[in-house]
DNA sequence: ATCGGTCTGTAACAGTGTGCAAGTAACACT
DNA sequence: AGTGTTACTTGCACACTGTTACAGACCGAT
């Protein structure tokens, strides 16, 4: 037999103490995808191979293989653990393009706040997974707000790309980029024939929170 | 002693046929890049080993080594290789609006073209180093509209990641994403009390190009 | 003919995800 | 109490990754 994939919990154990003799971990999945949760929120998404994870829950590589499959499964199963524990913020505000504002900004918050699950969800491809529970509440609001069908789809894609976007820059690890290849490092070396003002402003770090606002709203005002 | 690092060529040497009596394999740094450029865009990034470049050049890891440095300088180089080949394309246009947004398509398209070697950058996180040319030709139009400093700097960082947004989107190999963790795969399993037309919408692949339009297009006159 | 810098190859280290076969412990049933 | 089945755990191995220490081979200059 191969693996259990879903949730065995066959027989019923206490999973803090060894059960048995001393044999059996008496670890389950759920157990594993904690520790890996646990691991990537220190450590970052780098942290996560299935020898540390082993290492870290005193146990053998391939037990974790056992109990989830693949460590694209575990993966997937952090993101599905992770978007299901997302607090459902309220929105604020009464006007519809403030909620809307308000929906869409808790995405980006949220997805900082736990900004190592991001980028692995980021990494994996499956950042939809993670951020589907976030863009339901957002399309209520956009209904709320008068757009239905196409034009609801159109208005929530164009927010996700460009949530996406200040997302990938927020996110990315600048302590692990070579100091040359920074944005504002390259800018700063910059001979470009531009404004001396412009030159320097492009080389100091933005205010991606301000900035995101700003675009933010535009790009929602754009579609009311 | 080391490595080279600064480009050698002490000595002039066709690198056409093996030079000496057959032991130096004649190649230069600029080979290697080369050829990796060429395996990367045509299988991907991740198709970039160390041990797979050199089998293609009939070489050992080593020499590589010895070349290049490392991974991350090659890369570098491609990159840096790369954002000078770019062809400058003309801006289209003559009021300041359209030719923003002409210069704004430009890196949009060009990421598209080389979609791979796009991908790699952003892999390194030297997407930086990739765009800035492109970057410089959007803010000289930037200031052509009128906007020096912050106010150009603030528009163009604007832009940067409403294009880095749709990037991601479609840059992201779906074939390598389990076909239940796509984003349209995700809302057509949805069950959230939505109207069936907004559902159905969402399960529907985006049209990137027409959304890219309409999105930066706000952006960009967000900041006019 | 020897010296030294320029290159190239062999072998190895440490790390990754993963598959296979074997083993042990716990339980169910006779 | 003994036996068989299932649930779990393990060690080993494979194929891959980037990287390096070391040992040479080649070549031009002295």
């Amino acid at each position: 037999m191969a693996q259990p994939a879903k949730r065995a919990e066959t027989a019923k154990r206490v999973k803090g103490a060894t059960p048995g003799t001393g044999r059996r971990a008496g670890l389950d999945r759920a157990d594993m995808v904690a520790k890996a949760i646990e691991l990537v929120e220190a450590e970052g998404p780098d942290a996560l191979s299935m020898r540390r994870l082993a290492t870290e829950l005193n146990v053998a590589t391939t037990t974790i293989y056992w109990h989830v499959g693949s460590r694209d499964e575990l993966v997937t199963e952090i993101i599905r653990h992770q978007s299901e524990r997302l607090a459902a913020r309220p929105i604020k505000g009464k006007k519809p393009r403030d909620r809307i504002m308000s929906a869409a900004t808790h995405i980006w918050e949220s997805s900082i706040e736990h900004r190592a699950i991001t980028s692995l969800a980021h990494q994996a491809g499956s950042s939809s997974l993670l951020q589907y529970p976030f863009e339901v509440v957002l399309a209520t609001e956009l209904e709320a707000a008068g757009l239905v069908g196409p034009e609801a789809a159109l208005a929530l894609q164009s927010i996700r790309a460009t949530v996406t976007g200040f997302l990938v820059l927020a996110l990315r690890d600048e302590s692990s980029i070579p100091r040359d290849r920074r944005t504002t490092a390259v800018w700063a070396a910059s001979e470009a024939e531009l404004d001396r003002s412009t030159l320097d402003a492009l080389a100091t770090e933005p205010d991606l929170n301000k900035l995101f606002e700003i675009t933010l709203q535009a790009v929602i005002d754009n579609h009311l």
